[in-house]
DNA sequence: TTCATACATCGACGTCCGTCGATGTCGTCT
DNA sequence: AGACGACATCGACGGACGTCGATGTATGAA
């Protein structure tokens, strides 16, 4: 596994994950842990076509533009967004490898 | 900060996670970010009884029995973790409710 | 070149978080 | 009654986190 993002993990419900199995997947939780990083993943995965610029966005939130571009940097760091500059404007789309890797935690724990 | 004049990337349509929805899941994630508290549900949920008691899991960590109860706290506090003492022990079990509710938010994320 | 825009980075601030030792509380046994 | 064990709580410490204003970088236009 080199590169960040595609961990894939024991579920909860079967056996009990190692402690490296962990490690390797809590930056990710960690990375969506947050309500406005959360809204900027939800943001970009509900946009048509798939991505998202800054300047877009930006004015989705009242928090300053550092901030905005300083939660974006963590999510890409996790390995749960692309990043793709195109001229003036930098476009970021979601990894859907990533997501999945952590929507499997939870897969096989189904209710009713 | 809003001067539009210039399109730089189709709008952001679609449906998209409210900043109460968001703030409503963020705490059941948070309480997940964590390495240890990630390994206390895997190890709780894949018990043969799906339920432990602290004893159990005090061994399974190499820290103290006061950083575990904190632990063990966070997860209860969240929602997560259902706590049922009976007589010296006290045994912990996974909510599934709490655990679908967090699984539904990748399901409608990341279509299978 | 000069300027304006879009975004990243830096430095700093206050706050929250994980961990610990010490102590408190409850249940059990003698 | 007292003593012991299982957990919880308290107080404190160091480090990490979210946010900001200011500044830096790069692209495009005048």
């Amino acid at each position: 596994m080199s590169e960040p993002g595609l961990a894939c993990c024991t579920p909860l419900s079967g056996t009990a994950m190692s402690a490296e199995q962990a490690e390797q997947v809590v930056p990710l939780l960690k990375a969506l842990a947050d309500p406005v990083r959360l809204r900027l993943v939800s943001l970009i995965a509900s946009s048509a076509s798939g991505e998202a610029c800054v300047c877009d966005l930006n004015d989705a939130f009242d928090l300053t533009q550092a901030t905005i571009s300083h939660h974006l940097k963590v999510l890409h760091s996790a390995g749960l967004l692309d990043r793709d500059k195109r001229g003036v404007w930098v476009y970021y789309a979601v990894r859907p490898a990533a997501l999945s890797a952590v929507a499997s935690l939870f897969d096989t724990a189904v209710p009713a």
